[in-house]
DNA sequence: ACTGGCACTCCGCCCACACGAGTGCCAGAG
DNA sequence: CTCTGGCACTCGTGTGGGCGGAGTGCCAGT
C-alpha cells in the first residue's frame, strides 16, 4: 500500500510544512527532496496518501498538509532522533546549575524546557504519593493547636494546622512525634494509611482522641495534595503559532486548569519513553488542536512528569529530544541532591 | 478650562468606549446621555478635550477615544464606586470558603479575582519579609545534615537543608532549636538578622561553628526568598480584548517574568487605597498598553499585594471595587486563620 | 452660548478582475 | 506496469475602483 517512496513523500510534506507552515505542493517536493521523480509522480503518491488519510488539502488547488494520522505515522516510523546541539546542552547545564531547593529546580526546568522547545512547558512537582516520608514534625503553636509538617525524600514539605479539643504538654507532643516517626520514617506515602491505621488502638486510652485527630489530618493532607502542583512557562510561545490556532483562548483556558494538566501528564509515567499525543488523540477538549509531548522523570523510577504543549505542526524530533534530555538531567539532579 | 459639561462629555466617552470598544461620536453622546445639548455643542467640547489631550481620534472622521490622560482624569475625578452585585458577593464568599492552607487561599483568590474582573489576576504570596516568625524547627536528617524549617505567622513555611562539617547528637540539636526559638519566635523577619547576629559570640566555643553555619543558612533563606512567589490566573481573558492589544505576546511575556510582576505589585502596599496605573504610566515595557489595578492585603497592615492587569479600555469602577473587596476579604480570612 | 446646516474627509465594504499555484487526468514512452 | 509531460480546470489571493456612511469642522443665525 505505502511503498518506500510514498513514505518519503509524507516525510517531505511534514518537514516542509513544519518549516514553512504553508501547504506544500508536488513541485516543491520534487525539487527540494531529490527523490529522482517528477512532480507528476509525486502527485500520484500524494493522491494515494490522501486516500489513506495521511494528508489533506485545505481546499482544491492548494498544497497538502499532514493530518493527525500523518503526523502519527511520521513520529512512529519516519522521524530520526536529532541530537541536542552543543549550545543547547550547555544551556541546559547552566540553567540548572545552582538551583537551591525543589521549587527552584522545578521553576528553572520549566523555563528551560519552554526556551529550548519554544513552546509551552509544563512540569509537575514531584508527587507526594510516589515519594517517601523522611520525617514528621509536630510544632506546638498553642496548647491545643499543632502544626503538622511532613517532609518527603523529594524535598517537598507539606504543612497543616491541627486543632485539638484537649490541651497537650510539651512532653506529650514529643511522645507523639517520636511515635509517628517510628512508624512513618522511610515509608512510602502510599503505605502511610495502612501503617498508622492501628495506632489509636495500641495507644493508651487518654492518648487516643489526640492521636486520632492528628492521624486524620495527616491522611487528609495526603489525599488533598493529590491535586498536585504544576509549573507552567512559555505561554507567550503560543502566539507565534497564530497560524496554527485560530484562537489560543481555549488552549490558555485548558492550561490554567491544573486538573486538566495533571491528567495530561499523569499518563506519562515512564521515564524511558517519551509519550506523544497528537491533536485529536488528546482527551482534553481545548487541546484537540495541539500536540503534547511528555515523559516521566525523577530519581530512579519516575515520581512526576513533564512535557510541552504545542501546535500539531511541531518539530517532533527536536521536541522529543529536548524533553527526554531535560527529564533525564533533572532526574539525575534530584537524585544527587 | 474644563467646565462641568466637558467633564460629563469625557465621562460619556469613557463609558461608551469601554462598553462598545468603538470610537464614540458627538451624536451618540447627545442622544444617549441626556445632556440637553445638541451634537454640535458636544463637538465643540470634544475639540476642547482633544486640545487638552484627554481624548484622541484614531483618524479624521472617526469618533473619539480616551487617551491615557483621559482615563486618568476619569479614574481620579469622574468614576463613582459601583457596589458589588449580590451574586458577586455570594461568589466571593463561596469561593474562599473551605480553603485549607495558604497555598489554597492564594490560588482560590487569584481565580476569583480573574473571574470577577474578567481579566488577568495576580496575587502575591504573603511576603516573608513583612511577616513574623512563629517557630524555627530543626530536623536531623543525618548526623551532619539538618533540615531547617521556618514557620511564619502568615502560614508560610520555608525549608532548607544545612550541611555541617561536624556531627551532632540529638541533644545538641534540641539545644540549638530552643536557642534559636528563644531569640526568634514572635519577631518580625526583618529583625531576624539583628537578633541573631551576636549569637555565635555568646555561645560556647565548641558550638560556634555549627551556630554560624545554621544562622548563615537562615539568613540566606530570608534573602533568597525575597524573590517571592506570585500566582497568576485568567490569562485567557487577554484574548477577549483582541481589539485592545494588537499582539498579546509582550503582555504574556511580561506576566511570566516574576520579577516584573513583583515590581508591579510591590508599589501597592497600602491596603486602604487601590492603586491604578494606566498605560504609559507603567514602568514595565510590554505593559505599556495595559492598565494595572492593585492593592495591598493581609491581616492588619499589608503583607502582600494583589491586582489585575487588563486593557486600558477597562471598566475601572467595577474593577476597582472587585479588587478592593477581595483584598479586604482575603485579608480578614488570613487574620482569622 | 448654543444650534442647525453644510461641505469635506476618510474608513470600510463590496465587487470585479487577473494572476498564479496546484491539482487531476490522460495519453504516450520506457 | 510505472513514470512523465502536457493540458485544462479550480480556487484563493491580491489589486483597484467605486460607493455609502459616519463623523468632523466651520459658519452663520438665533
Amino acid at each position: 500500500m505505502l511503498d518506500e517512496r510514498k513514505l518519503e513523500v509524507l516525510r517531505a510534506i511534514v518537514e516542509d510544512f513544519v518549516r514553512t507552515s504553508e501547504p506544500v505542493g508536488s513541485k516543491a517536493i520534487a525539487e527540494r527532496h531529490n527523490l529522482g521523480v517528477s512532480p507528476a509522480t509525486v502527485r500520484n503518491d500524494m493522491a494515494a496518501l490522501e486516500d489513506e488519510g495521511y494528508i489533506a488539502q485545505p481546499h482544491t488547488s492548494a498544497g497538502r498538509i499532514p493530518t493527525d494520522k500523518g503526523y502519527r505515522l511520521f513520529v512512529d516510523r519516519l522521524s530520526s532522533v536529532k541530537p541536542l546541539s552543543p549550545a543547547e546542552r550547555r544551556a541546559m547545564h547552566q540553567f540548572l546549575e545552582g538551583a537551591a531547593d525543589l521549587d527552584d529546580v522545578v521553576r528553572r526546568s520549566v523555563r528551560l524546557l519552554a526556551t529550548l522547545t519554544r513552546q509551552v512547558a509544563v512540569v509537575q512537582y514531584p508527587s507526594l504519593s510516589r515519594s517517601a516520608v523522611i520525617h514528621v514534625e509536630l510544632v506546638q503553636l498553642a496548647p491545643n493547636r499543632l502544626l503538622l509538617v511532613l517532609i518527603t525524600d523529594t524535598g517537598r514539605v507539606e504543612q497543616r494546622v491541627v486543632e485539638l479539643v484537649t490541651q497537650l504538654t510539651g512532653d506529650e507532643v514529643a511522645d507523639l512525634r517520636s511515635l509517628l516517626n517510628s512508624r512513618l520514617a522511610g515509608r512510602a506515602l502510599t503505605d502511610a494509611p495502612a501503617v498508622v491505621a492501628d495506632l489509636p488502638d495500641t495507644a493508651r486510652p487518654e492518648q487516643r482522641p489526640v492521636l486520632t485527630t492528628v492521624i486524620t489530618v495527616l491522611l487528609e493532607t495526603l489525599i488533598d495534595k493529590k491535586d498536585e502542583r504544576v509549573a507552567l512557562a512559555g505561554t507567550a510561545n503560543l502566539t507565534q503559532s497564530a497560524i496554527d490556532f485560530p484562537t489560543i483562548r481555549p488552549v490558555l483556558e485548558a492550561l490554567e486548569e491544573n486538573v486538566v494538566l495533571l491528567k495530561l501528564l499523569g499518563e506519562a509515567n515512564d521515564p524511558s519513553t517519551v509519550m506523544v499525543r497528537i491533536g485529536e488523540e488528546n482527551a482534553v477538549e481545548g487541546l484537540r488542536s495541539t500536540s503534547v509531548v511528555s515523559i516521566g522523570y525523577g530519581p530512579g523510577t519516575a515520581v512526576a512528569s513533564m512535557g510541552v504543549v504545542g501546535p500539531t505542526r511541531m518539530d517532533y524530533p527536536s521536541t522529543i529530544t529536548a524533553v527526554r534530555a531535560i527529564a533525564r538531567y533533572v532526574g539525575e539532579h534530584l537524585g544527587g541532591a
